[in-house]
DNA sequence: CTTGCAATTAAACAAACGTTTAATCAATGG
DNA sequence: CCATTGATTAAACGTTTGTTTAATTGCAAG
């Protein structure tokens, strides 16, 4: 049955494309079925046939974002090397997955703090595989009380990382030197620096 | 001409206090008019009438977010005290600010990454306010090259300190019981350690 | 009283929305 | 070769969208 299966993977993911800059460009509730099928060069109607419902297709864009992210997680923070380098090559790692998925980011994002039922149980469920995979990095032990609990480090690392791929629009018209001056190596190695030793050192004062 | 100076007020605020509420819940473009209009109790043609288009309703609320953003980074880092000490000042006021127009501040982060030319240059001209505002604290001097730029120190703080109500949704549903447990005071405390000193010696490894 | 103006209203506008339906196409397995 | 099946299509579905229009209200100044 699968004899169209080149063109079937194309058009679903030539779909899934399509959605997902446009998505993260004009936002998800801007962003209607005929612009993406146009896009893509797909009927109008093979996205419902796909993907179902609206919804449908911003849950993958969700779960295709934060699997990544969450394997990203696993493996780097289960590596050698003590807490600090594990997270510093955590931070490397999920930066350049940030990059390379930067649409899937920005929509993940932006719809985050958005209330939705059906979605937020969805985004909760990735929360909850990705704190429980930090917690024991964070903080081993079954007595152990941080002075930032697992959930808050999360989710400020998060945002710290994606910061430079929120604000891009922003600071590409505000000092449009700087963001092609400062490469991802260079901003993951600065968030790093931040996230680790504070900023106190970095800045001459 | 101003009689009804009261209602008019009224009228006007009802529609952006619903219309802002609306948009950090369901998004910007996913909310209607109609669902304004009903929330706040007026007419639906009052909405285009005060606020002339849909645009035109963001770009107020981006207004008064970071109008009120700026005017807070400019008074507490040009106070006395040392740098981190204005620092801290400024963070602690700004998590303040944060939580007083939480769902303003959702709004603003949120249409961020869209690229809408007549928005955007809105957000740009406010960015460059801000980055100005800091950016002689940051770096004093003609010949200071720090080894973060200003607009990277903005956007990475603003993020941290956003983190906190971007993830508030999926937070509560992941840990409940840290959302009522850390407070905002607590919170801004979390990120002056964190941005100043590190995360290092916070956590117990 | 009446003139004027801002606020408010109901009604309508064309356009775009997500979704569904039924028909057609293309290719594979029996 | 025929039956089956997934991919694709055009067309239409009823809503909902943002916006406009024209008429009406109610108060204040002349």
């Amino acid at each position: 049955m699968k004899k169209n299966s080149q063109t079937e993977a194309d058009s679903r993911e030539r779909i899934l494309a399509a959605a997902v800059s446009l998505f993260a460009r004009h936002g998800y509730g801007r962003t209607g079925f005929r612009e993406i099928a146009a896009a893509a060069g797909v009927n109008l109607a093979m996205i419902n046939y796909f993907f179902g419902t609206k919804k449908g297709l911003l849950k993958e864009i969700l779960d295709i974002f934060f699997s990544g992210y969450v394997e990203i997680a696993r493996k780097e923070m289960a590596g050698g090397g003590d807490f600090t380098a594990r997270l510093e090559r955590f931070i490397r790692a999920a930066v350049a997955y940030f990059a390379a998925r930067r649409d899937y980011l920005l929509v993940t994002i932006t719809e985050l703090p958005h209330d939705d039922p059906e979605i937020l149980e969805h985004k909760a469920a990735w929360g909850r595989r990705m704190v429980e995979t930090m917690s024991g990095h964070i903080c081993p032990g079954p007595a152990c009380a941080p002075a930032m609990p697992p959930v808050v480090f999360c989710s400020m690392l998060t945002s710290m990382m994606a910061s430079r791929f929120l604000f891009t629009p922003v600071m590409e018209r505000v000092r449009p030197e700087v963001l092609s001056a400062v490469g991802l190596d260079d901003y993951a190695g600065m968030v790093s620096r931040v996230f680790l030793d504070g900023v106190k050192e970095m800045i001459g004062t």
